[in-house]
Formats: structure tokens, sequence, C-alpha cells
DNA sequence: AGATATTTCTTGCCCAGGCAAGTAATATGG
DNA sequence: CCATATTACTTGCCTGGGCAAGAAATATCT
């Protein structure tokens, strides 16, 4: 319950810590973006992420399993989520012509309207929630780190939600 | 979509691909967690951390409320887990002799082993994904700014898991 | 070409978790 | 000391998402 000395059973104190805080940070940031957007959009963040990335995306158009994979969702969950979309008609849904296997999603104009009328309050929460409490240098500093863990845990996560990448 | 050179609307550069690689952390890290649990030990992230708060908690034993806010939990999602808890005989509950409107959850011993088993491979995923991809002076760095963040996102959700902290 | 394998998306079933309403215990105010 | 308010937990209902099995299209192999 409390620690052993040998090679690597468990955290030092200084580690703990950081680690409390990644797990505080991994599980109230995510739950913060949802209130705000739920609150003052009715949407939830992953799917903000979605129309978002949609938008982005040449003609607005994305091939599934390439929406899945950047959006780190899994195809059954991504495929329901136009479901409701197509529903509101945000998005429209249909075979892409090169090959038959392929579903393609375009952001229709009120799809992307929705993007627009969110995203500056979304921004505004991100803004407010990682980056103010945070001088330049920690920026830097919290940017670097994290793209190392972001890649270790891609890699790890590849094998789940869609290939490589 | 693209950009506009006002006050504040939208993220720079560096600060997205931050904010892409924080997202992918806040996502897949989970996910990961959950996976390598779920695998070895038949249990989630959140269980185990329900489970491990307890076995550090004097004789075992805390309030719900208590347990609630340091495992980032509501009520109700503490509760339905508590009788799933139960019905293996890893917890019992039992009603506060000094003030009946507090419930004591205590960890039985069957539910302290399952932490002790369970521990190891946990701790060992944690190493894996988040500090072995560091260099020291990284996660001193990671640690600073994580504190930080954890900070606001704390007070953030204060108000919705219960109350200042 | 035909049979089989592979890739991409969809569907069905199940469960965890959110919210709002309900219950039980204690505190507060008249 | 009774009525009302507050606190701590529970329950019911509903929705999102995971997983495994299925369907449709294309690729591969002989």
């Amino acid at each position: 319950m409390d620690h052993m000395d040998e090679p690597s059973p468990w955290l030092d104190t200084e580690q703990q810590e950081l680690w409390q805080d990644l797990l505080t940070v991994v599980i109230a940031l995510p739950a913060a973006l949802d209130r705000q957007l739920q609150r003052d959009a009715g949407i939830s963040n992953f799917e903000y992420s979605v129309l978002a990335r949609l938008s982005m995306a040449h003609q607005s158009t994305m091939r599934f399993s390439e929406l899945a994979r950047d959006c780190d969702s899994t195809l059954p969950r991504l495929s329901k989520l136009m479901d409701r979309f197509e529903a509101r008609e945000w998005t429209a849904r249909r075979i892409d012509p090169r090959d038959g296997r392929y579903t393609l999603a375009t952001l229709t104009d009120s799809g992307r309207q929705k993007v627009v009328d969110s995203a500056p309050g979304h921004v505004a929460q991100v803004r407010r929630l990682v980056f103010e409490p945070l001088t330049a240098v920690q920026r830097r500093h919290l940017g670097a780190a994290l793209s190392s863990v972001a890649e270790t845990v891609r890699r790890e996560a590849g094998d789940s939600t869609g290939r490589p990448r």
C-alpha cells in the first residue's frame, strides 16, 4: 500500500504529485469544456471537435475513418454521432464514388454556422483554463513535454482507434 | 475557420499544437489506462482510483462525499459504483453513527487484495506512458505547468463536483 | 473468373454515468 | 417543539459509447 525499495514498483513523491495533477486535468478538463459547450451551444466537446475538424477539411468533406482517427474516436461512435448530426442537418453522408467501402461526411451550411457560432466561447474557455494560468516559458515547456507524451499515447491507442497514423 | 487579427479570438499555431497534443493526452490517456486495467484486472481506471483512495484512508474508511470529491466523481456515480463493489464484496457500507446523513465506505480485505494485485501493472503503465518518454528536466517543467492548470480546472469543477475544496 | 480475405462502415445489445426528483437525517427559525 | 430548510445520499429515466457480429465493397489468390 505504501512503497518498496525495489526496481520500480511505485512512484516517488514528486511523481505522485505530478500524476495526481495530471489525473485532475485529464478528468476535469474535458468535463469543464463539456459544460461550457453544453451550456452555450448545446453540444459536447467531442461533437464540437468533429464539426471543427470537418470545417477545416478540403471541401468540408472527409472519410469517416480519417475523421474518426483525427478526433480520437472509434468508428461506431462516429457513425452514431453522424446519425444525430444528419437528423439536425449539420452534416450529410454519401458513399465514396471512388471506393464504395468509404463513406464521406460533408458539413452543411448550417453545420458550418454552428461551428462559427460556438467557436469563440469554446476558444475563450480553452484560453482561460489552459493558457492564461501559464507564463510564456511554461507554455513552451508544457508543449514540449506534452508532445512526447501525446506521441507515446497515440502509438498505444493506434492499435485500437485505427492504425499507426 | 481561419483567423482574425483581433484581441484574442483564436489560438496561434504554437498554441494550436499544444492544444491538439493536450486533447490527445486528455482523451487517449484515460482510454489507455482503462484498457490496461480492464485487461489485467477487470476494472476501470475510475474503479481503481476509488479502491486506491480508500486503501490509503484511515481505517480504510471514508465518507461518500469525501471519497467522491477526491476521486473527481459525482455522488450518484459513486453511489452506483459502491453498489457494484458491495456485490463483489470489495467494500462495505454503513451509516455514520455520528450523523445519519453521512454514509461510510470501508474497504474489505478482498477489496484491499484487489488493489494490491492490480497496482503494479497500473503503475507500470503510468510509468511507460507518462514518465519514461520524459527527461528529468521535462518532468519538473511538466509538473510545474500541470499544477497551475490543475488548480484552475479544479476551481472551475468545484462548483459541480462539490464545493471549493 | 470464382472463392476467400480484407477493409470500411453499421447495427444490436449492454452498461456506465448524468440529471432531476425523491428520501432520510439533521440543522435552523419562530 | 413543530415547521421548514439544508445536507447527504439514492433512485429512475434516458443517452452516449464500447464491443462483437453483420453487411457491403474491393482486393487477392489460384
